[in-house]
RNA sequence: GGGCUCGUGGUGUAGUGGCCAAACAUGCGGCCCUGUCAAGGCCGAGAUCGGGGGUUCGAAUCCCCUCGAGCCCGCCA
């Protein structure tokens, strides 16, 4: 290797040291004298001078030289003239003379600037992708992401875990998202399919003995975007033998403490992390991954308008729902136009409704008040804790959908009220989940994790009589509004996994064929066990505040999920399709 | 599948019916310039305003269709 230091190391401790840089071109500034070029590699940007009295080739050079040129210096490390130092630059006490320079490889003219930070259009990013990940932001994304791993294998390392790969081509599930199916080619009509995360196997590795198992897994899920959803991902994914609750949520706590307190910027709100039941998740925040880094909790107003005479609010109650609302603080000045966006954007959310109520020096004002007697409404704010200039936002509906319609406007409001610190990391555990959940619409129970969740209470009779009243052993960890991950004690009794199958509707042979293999291997000494999944990408756009996906990972695909570098997905010679026995059939 | 927002020189923006045969910054080409660090100064090239159709005396601007991008809803054990 011809070079002898790296650009962003260099320091005054190196002057007078002889030096060969290899790097790109990040600025030129030519004074048609002297020439200063800014070289860049990976550890940062060091500056380069060119005198033409002294080395005319080298200064020849350097004019020809333009952004992203990838060039070859030599010269020594000199402490710069004093009063040019440059405090801006980590290597700014010191400049590398040129004595010699060499285009390794010149480059077009750039589709965007490297050395700026602009917002840009992100096809042009991921077409160009090479160029992207050249910009200090992204380089410092990818840099952060290695870190949180490396973090992840050394803890999990000091306490005796161990790596196991588990197989990117395997079986279909029934339930969950869409799978990414392969085509067998030697067996005709039967796919493989691509693991949504390698839940049954790290269970059957618990059977088989390992204890403590860990993988930076790879998970496919065919389901459409979203900020923080991508087909393919990263998941830290984890199951150990003979534990509780309680030591799968001390291990990841430490952990996570571990990665945030080296691997960002951002500080901790809370150590050690808060834990609230489901129950009181939804109750206060509308949400089991509720933002805690502020506060506009929910408030239940159904005892304030319990005898009331509006509609909106009485049917609800008569039907068993709840009238809740949030206090979003000085809204009052909202403009009619903005109060209806925010009506749709709850009807959107699911809401049939939202009652908007401005607290103005004269009382309550907005459409419902006329509705509302002067002690219902006096007791609305005082219950509220509304101030004047404040807004209240309420929807009447069921227990599920109040929370769930309130707790995405709450955030709307932390938002556009700048109550969010960004400084923040507001990690919480979410516990006590129930272990299942009816679907109305197909008249079945279905888990709420996954089917492999254990009850607090493991009996089948007792699951079986009231299976949406149980308790389970799941466990979530959210941050700042996102579900960072979640896990579970799992069920390793088969009886008790045949009754959640049973429940969920699938018939004895259904059940066996989805998950026979598994049942068989509980049935061979299968140890009690637990574990967790968190999502690596979600994990590092919280350590480097980043509010999409795909600023974390190298080579992301866009919203239609099509990777814009490769020009992936496309279309396959004949041969292969024979070859695995598929004919296309087109809309 | 649905909703919303956006699409103007290479890039990022301004322009919301005539003042636009389109402006600014940066990048690109040329010239000048020996201590800059987003170097500076002067000159120049570069856009049929995503595409198609319509309304109008007149369209980047209004309407319809279409393509593309992003965000959200559905979906996501």
């Amino acid at each position: 290797m011809r070079r002898t230091h790296r650009c962003g190391d260099l320091t005054a401790s190196h002057a007078g040291q002889h030096a060969i840089l290899q790097g790109w071109v990040h600025r030129q500034r030519d004074h048609g004298g002297l020439i200063f070029i800014d070289l860049r590699d990976r550890a940062g940007i060091v500056q380069v001078v060119f005198n033409p009295e002294i080395t005319p080739d080298a200064h020849k050079v350097a004019s020809e030289a333009h952004g992203e040129y990838v060039l070859e210096i030599e010269g020594p490390v000199s402490l710069r003239p004093a009063g040019t130092e440059n405090s801006d630059l980590p290597t700014g006490a010191i400049e590398v003379v040129a004595i010699r320079a060499e285009v390794l490889n010149p480059s077009l003219p750039l589709p965007f600037e490297v050395s700026r930070d602009a917002d840009l259009d992100e096809s042009l990013r991921l077409r160009y992708r090479y160029l992207d990940l050249r910009r200090e932001r992204m380089k410092n994304n990818i840099v952060t992401r290695a870190k949180v791993v490396k973090t992840m294998r050394d803890y999990l390392d000091e306490r005796g875990f161990i790596e196991i790969e588990t197989p990117i081509l395997t079986k279909s599930t029934l339930e969950g998202a869409r799978d990414y199916l392969v085509p067998s080619r030697v067996h005709p009509g039967e796919f493989y399919a691509l693991p949504q995360s390698p839940q049954q196997l790290k269970q059957i590795l618990m059977v088989a003995g390992l204890d403590r198992y860990y993988q930076i897994a790879r998970c496919f899920r065919d389901e459409d975007q979203r900020g923080d959803r991508q087909p393919e991902f990263t998941q830290l994914d984890l199951e150990m033998s003979f534990v509780e609750r309680n030591d799968v949520l001390e291990l990841m706590e430490e952990l996570y403490i571990r990665i945030a307190e080296t691997c960002s910027q951002r500080k901790l709100m809370a150590k050690p992390f808060p834990r609230y039941s489901y129950e009181e998740a939804l109750r206060r925040w509308g949400s089991d991954k509720p933002d805690l880094r502020f506060g506009v909790e929910l408030v239940d107003l159904s005892d304030e308008v319990g005898e009331t005479t509006f509609n909106a609010f009485s049917a609800v109650l008569a039907a068993g729902g709840v009238v809740k609302g949030i206090v979003a603080p000085g809204w009052a000045s909202l403009t009619r136009k903005e109060t209806d966006a925010l009506i749709d954007q709850a009807k959107q959310f699911g809401a049939k409704g939202l009652v908007t109520l401005a607290v103005e020096a004269d009382g309550l004002r907005g459409g419902a008040a006329k509705f509302l007697s002067e002690q219902e409404t006096g007791r609305i704010v005082a219950r509220s804790g509304a101030s004047l200039g404040d807004m209240l936002l309420i929807v009447a509906d069921q227990p599920l959908v109040a929370a769930d319609v309130l707790g995405r406007l709450r955030l709307e409001v932390g938002r556009r009220c700048n109550l969010i610190d960004d400084n923040l990391l507001a990690f919480g555990w979410i516990i006590d989940f129930p272990l299942m959940e009816w679907l109305p619409e197909e008249n079945r129970w279905t888990f709420m994790h996954n089917p492999f969740c254990s009850a607090i209470v493991m009996d089948a009779d007792a699951i079986r009589a009231n299976p949406g009243g149980i308790a389970s052993n799941q466990y979530d960890l959210a941050c700042n509004g996102y579900e960072v991950g979640g896990g579970s004690i799992r069920i390793h009794k088969p009886e008790i996994q045949r009754v959640i199958y049973e429940l969920m509707g699938y018939s004895k042979e259904e059940t066996e064929a989805s998950i026979g293999h598994m049942l068989e291997a509980f049935e061979y000494g299968a140890p009690p066990h637990g574990g967790i999944a968190t999502g690596l990408e979600r994990t590092v756009m919280l350590m480097v505040d980043e509010p999409n996906i795909r600023e974390v990972m190298a080579f992301p695909k866009n919203q239609s999920a099509q990777d814009l570098l490769m020009n992936a997905p496309s279309g396959v010679d004949e041969r292969q399709l024979r070859d695995l026995h598929i004919g296309l059939h087109l809309g």
